[in-house]
DNA sequence: TCTAAATAAATTGCATACAATATACCTAGT
DNA sequence: ACTAGGTATATTGTATGCAATTTATTTAGA
């Protein structure tokens, strides 16, 4: 950040942490588009692989996403048949399962971290540090 | 990153780089609504009021959009009356002018990076090392 | 019991993103 | 002049993202 002017763009935090994210998601959708799955959806199935089951409300809280997004994705991640929704006795929630063919799908997805870890500038220290920050950034408390 | 199970939503440095971008993207429109602008659009103006001219194609490359958005987006700052659009010698082209009234938008916008600085959980440090790791995962050089 | 407030999901509307395609225009080569 | 190929922009289609509203359901209180 050279000049002082603070509606330069180069001036902006903003700019390049949008612009890095947008590059970084892009670099996936090659590993995941032969799986019929968009970067949102992989997301969400990586909360379904850990946790097996979870109501979508809970599910929002943890991918930072609302019914509005979350609602027609799952819908569609239903549709491919990954997941399953089911009504809980309280008949506001929506219990999301991961089916069989969900949890297979896991196996196929086991090497595209490292993929995508080898074609990154970063080394492990930087990775690390640009987590913490990003963690910080969200004024969440991951230390 | 606890665990070494390369599928934790934990260990994946994607999600933390995209949901920060998110927050903070948001925290502009409080302040970008009422002057009629969406966060995007501002970084459009912002590359406006430092070149006063450039071509689509240029503000692409600057940006990191392609003319499926930027073509609307344009149009859009237009019809607001902050930007002309004009074509060149060369057919292909079209120049983007600021406007008086993009111009004058500027003074109003003034006040918004301290604005945002001041809610940010980052101190200049750190806010300076996310940047640079930020244009690092860029493949950019900003050193 | 009946109803107002609360809560979870779904829906609607608008604005990106971006791949893929189409259109407009220019240039080189013949 | 004609045409093939290249380049810039616009359009189309799909998938988010999110604010605002609506719907379904439950719960608390008179």
């Amino acid at each position: 950040m050279s000049s002082s002017d603070p509606l330069l763009l180069e001036n902006q935090l903003c700019f390049p942490l949008y612009a890095a994210a947008k590059s970084l998601i892009r670099r996936y959708e090659p590993f995941l588009a032969p799986l019929g799955l968009t970067y949102t959806q992989y997301i969400v199935m990586m909360v379904l692989w850990e946790k097996k089951e979870i109501t979508i409300n809970d599910l929002g809280e943890r991918v930072y996403l609302d019914s509005g997004t979350l609602s027609p994705l799952v819908n569609k991640l239903v549709a491919k048949g990954f997941v399953e929704k089911r009504k809980l006795d309280d008949g506001r929630f929506r219990l999301l399962c991961l089916t069989e063919e969900g949890a297979a799908l896991r196996e196929r997805c086991l090497d595209i971290p490292a993929k995508i870890g080898s074609c990154l500038c970063l080394n492990p220290g930087e990775a690390e540090s640009l987590y913490r920050l990003c963690y910080k950034t969200l004024g969440g408390n991951n230390e």
